[in-house]
RNA sequence: GGGGCCGUAGUUCAGCGGUCUAGAAUGCCAGACUGUCGAUCUGGAGGUCGCGGGUUCGAAUCCCGUCGGCCCCGCCA
């Protein structure tokens, strides 16, 4: 060992020892006749002190040479530090290494950026050098709770009797679905393997394997486009039981998340969490993935505002719309000017614009003052949500559009509709099991095919099949879902009659699904699963903007590597070997 | 496929109703300094204003195109 000590190590009670650290120079503060330089690890930091009395003067001479981000290895006496130089900011501050000896391991260029401040840098520049990125403190600190966490969940599927099984990269295209990444077969000329979107179809078979407990930290590959919360390569946390139903999945999922959160950050989790159906969800909150935070609800006030005199909305009752509407709790945080903002808003989505009533005990704010008799404000008093100064704003139009408005519109209010920053967390549930694909014009699964259908729907699915609901799940936290699950097919006669109504004939399902359909014939039993975003939550629990703050090497939203720069043109022979031809017209 | 924002010393930014011989801070280089920890002080180097074209007497600044990065819609069973 090059090291008898990290430098986040040493403390009071190591003084007098002689120590060997080994690690980057952080900063050297040079006084003349004394130098300072903090040597820093992922451990922490260790002050160094030279003078020319200590040391001798070729040791002395050579310090001359050391610049910011060498790597040096050294020896040294522990010293206590002067009691007015004791730096509390860092956990060696009370002892200093009073330097003997020391050598350089290797030089550093100058930085393209500052590795020592927390100045915030281009994500450019940070994809490049990755590894200088990966020196700073605050990406450092990301990708060590990212592994703490993956190791809570691990120790805690373990206690719990599941086993970690790896499933193939390699592996097969089903193009229902998302785009799949493809590699071609060298020893199969024309043929291409996929990578998985997911291990779900490994993870039913390995059910039908005997392996009741199922857990892998998996990478999943979609090749669609990318956002901030979206990589062509991601991570998930799945997982697959036997012999259980909806609620132990939904009860295990609570209980892991509750264990692994709060073993690696300071986040309080409360289970069980809150179930919302997807109707509901949709109704209330104009999505299926619902930010509980803001404490708003939609109403449907299309009754009330029947009995007021303003055309506009008679109007638009009378074709067949709704009116909807929100509280706001704090109406003092909206300004005139945000709701013209709002109106603007609502107007550029297709709308004459919001309507609102700010409300001040007694009095009332609005541009509807004078169509506003007592009895309409007595009824919205007693909506719930209501306060005593809040805003009531309202849409009216078609339904669909009101919702979808209404839910853009709580995001433009967000932070000043969210009243702490809590972690909020909500299960989503009786989803669809199908909807209708305008484009394509036919049914498709809301989920996946191999969801399996609730009991008491299934004689619905050959007449009304779009009524059918399904055994799934969906976990949303903080308005962003990272994770999903469901109950799955275990009998081959459904599993092909869902087939054959999302429009596969029997010769694509069996050439797709073959190997499945088989294996529910031998003796597959009742199972289900979930599969959550490792990424994505670790980035909330981070309170980062991106999941590329929780991935070592991540991609560009043109799903280019900034460090190696894949993707790349490989050789021809290379190219031959697999039977490819490259057809791109070159622009001239 | 579409919409929006951004691109100026190594870095973070200012300048963008045309005058800039392009500034600041920080970093870098040289020198001074025995208690610093964002050290300090003195001096210095450093820019094809992403790239290409256009308008203009004159463009970092206005226009068009292009490349790259970011955000969003579509897409993500």
């Amino acid at each position: 060992m090059l090291r008898t000590h990290t430098c986040g190590e040493l403390n009071i009670k190591n003084v007098g020892q002689k120590v060997k650290l080994c690690g980057w120079v952080h900063s050297i503060r040079d006084h003349g006749n004394l130098k300072f330089i903090d040597l820093r690890d992922r451990y922490g930091v260790t002050q160094i002190v030279c003078s020319p009395m200590e040391v001798n003067e070729e040791v002395w001479e050579k310090l001359k040479e050391i610049k910011n981000e060498y790597v040096i290895s050294l020896e040294g006496i522990v010293v206590k530090r002067p009691e007015e130089t004791v730096n509390k900011k860092i956990s060696t501050g009370e002892i200093e290494v009073k330097l003997v000896s020391f050598e350089i391991l290797n030089y550093c260029k100058s930085l393209p950026f500052d590795v020592g401040s927390n100045e915030k840098i281009s994500e450019t520049l940070r994809l490049k050098y990755r590894y200088l990125d990966m020196r700073r403190e605050s990406f450092q600190r990301n990708l060590i709770k990212r592994s703490d966490f993956v190791f809570a969940v691990r120790e805690f599927l373990k206690d719990n009797n599941f086993v970690e099984i790896e499933t193939p990269i390699l592996t097969k295209s089903t193009p229902e679905g998302a785009r799949d990444f493809i590699v071609p077969s060298r020893l199969n000329p024309g043929k291409f393997y996929a990578l998985p979107q997911s291990p779900q179809l490994f993870k039913q078979i390995l059910m039908i394997g005997g392996f009741d407990r199922y857990y892998q930290i998996a990478k999943c590959f979609r090749d669609e486009d990318l956002r901030a919360d979206r990589q062509p390569e991601f991570t998930q946390i799945d997982i697959e039981m036997s012999f259980i139903d909806e609620n132990d999945i939904i009860s295990l999922v609570e209980n892991l998340l509750k264990y692994s959160i709060e073993k690696t950050f300071e986040i309080k989790v409360d289970i069980p969490f809150r179930r919302i159906k997807y109707e509901e969800a949709i109704d209330k909150y104009g999505t299926d993935t619902p930010d509980l935070r803001m404490n708003v609800e939609f109403m449907d006030l299309t009754e009330i505002f029947k009995k007021s005199g303003v055309m506009i909305l008679k109007e638009i009752i009378d074709k067949g719309g709704k009116i909807k509407g929100f509280f706001v709790k704090d109406g003092e945080k909206i300004s005139l000017k945000d709701i013209e903002e709002y109106n603007d808003f609502v107007k550029n989505s297709g709308g004459n614009g919001i309507g609102w009533i700010k409300f001040k005990g007694e009095e009332i704010q609005s541009p509807f003052k004078k169509y506003l008799k007592e009895d309409i404000l007595n009824d919205i008093r007693e909506l719930p949500y209501y306060s005593p100064k809040g805003i009531l704003f309202f849409l009216g139009g078609e339904k669909e559009w009101v919702t979808i408005t209404l839910k853009n519109l709580i995001d433009k209010m967000k932070n000043k509709l969210i009243e702490e920053n809590k972690f909020s967390f909500v299960w989503i549930v009786d989803f669809p099991l199908f909807e209708y694909n305008e484009e394509e014009q036919r049914i498709q699964s809301v989920h996946h095919p191999f969801t399996s259908p609730r009991e008491e729907d299934i004689e619905l699915l050959d007449k009304e099949p779009l009524k059918v609901k399904a055994r799934a799940y969906d976990i949303v936290l903080n308005g962003i879902e990272i994770g999903g699950g469901s109950i799955r097919i275990n009998k081959r006669n459904l599993q092909e009659k869902i087939f054959k109504i999302i429009g596969l004939n029997e010769n694509i399902y069996l050439q797709r699904f073959g190997f499945l359909l088989e294996s529910l014939e031998y003796g597959a039993p009742p199972h289900g699963g979930i599969a959550i975003g490792l990424d994505r939550l670790v980035m909330i629990l981070l309170g980062e903007e991106t999941i590329r703050e929780t991935i070592a090497f991540p991609k560009t939203q043109k799903g280019v590597c900034l460090l190696t720069d894949a993707p790349n043109e490989v050789e021809e022979q290379l190219l031959k070997e697999n039977r490819i031809k490259i057809d791109i017209q070159k622009d001239l």
